[in-house]
DNA sequence: CTCTACATGTAAAATGTTACATGATTGG
DNA sequence: CCAATCATGTAACATTTTACATGTAGAG
């Protein structure tokens, strides 16, 4: 087995919503899964080879020469089923922004100051984008619609605290050395509700 | 080189906040860094044999027969240094729960529910858990509970809004099958504030 | 005709997990 | 003494990334 589940499910999951070519298909995962999931080529291409041989899709004549659009057969669709079923594994989380600020004495409250900063502007752009996002969403009356609903919520959701989280680390940040700050520093937090 | 910059900083981070054997460096990372981050023996011990050869580390007297304790050098404090100040890595996402809801409808509403609540009472959990780690911090006077304090309220964070999310999401579960719910089901959200 | 996007695939290297083998020390 | 915990390390396996090699089709 040169694939995972992991993989599978991914690539199974994607075909089963339309037919399409493996570098569709990684543009798809990118761009409908890209806020939660990620496949490369090298997982994908090994994983469609594996799945055509076990039956579970069928190659499909091809669009031009040299490409071949993919469809999920009955039993791939039974497959998939099966595997959705199985218990999610998690990750071993990795990141790296906390890793740095947990030893953020070593480099200083300035650069900390920083890496929060950074956060604060990626989740600003990810909460953007999930409301867009969302929005596009209303419009889709499909019977997957309110099952990508959830996840589109759980990134918005996730991108909101990363943000609140963010503007409080400034906070400590800045009631660390009062003398940089203009004005007497505010309490730390107004946060356990 | 067999371990990565990655693991390296973990290491020296840890030593240098103690200097201490392989296996409590281990237990360290588990309990202090657990929530986001993770290393395994496979990792920590090729890492130590490395960091010893570069001289960033130091092996001293062993505390009992057949263990070792190592200290961080001036020269691999110099290293951690650098490596905090290297740009952060994210590591891919990879969410089991939001793939299994994203082709919920293939397994079901009920199946979908059970997956949201799971996630929910792992995030009460580690809520709860971040709560309690703040309290302890707060006798922590030391020059690193600032910085950890940072770790701990992006844990509490996420756990807040992993939860929030959760009951939102079984709310917009609830209203795909009215006929289920003994009352009409409420509007699906009020969230975007 | 040439650039870009579409398309497929493989090999090597890096990365990470797991299970195993081995032994010391301590508390009951 | 015996079980649990402390402690070190390795080897096999699993996973994932990256770079490369190759070619088609359409737009300008």
């Amino acid at each position: 087995m040169a694939t995972t589940d992991q993989t599978q499910m991914a690539v199974l999951g994607g075909l089963s919503i339309a037919p399409m070519t493996g570098y569709a298909l990684r543009e798809q995962i990118r761009d409908a899964l890209g806020h939660f999931w990620a496949e490369s080529f090298g997982q994908i291409y090994p994983a469609l080879t594996a799945l055509e041989r076990d039956g579970l899709i069928q190659r499909q004549a091809a669009l031009r020469a040299g490409s071949s659009t993919f469809a999920i057969t009955p039993r791939g669709t039974e497959r998939l089923r099966e595997l959705l079923a199985e218990a999610p594994v998690m990750p071993k989380p990795r990141n790296g922004v906390l890793l740095r600020l947990f030893f953020g004495r070593q480099v200083g409250e300035e650069a900390c100051r920083q890496l929060v900063q950074d956060t604060r502007a990626r989740a600003e752009t990810e909460l953007a984008e999930m409301r867009h996002i969302r929005d596009e969403l209303q419009a889709d009356t499909g019977p997957d619609a309110p099952y990508i609903l959830l996840t589109v919520l759980a990134g918005e959701h996730a991108a909101r605290a990363s943000l609140t989280w963010a503007d409080e680390a400034l906070g400590v940040l800045d009631s660390l050395t009062p003398q940089h700050s203009p004005a007497p520093a505010p309490a730390i937090v107004k946060d356990h509700p």
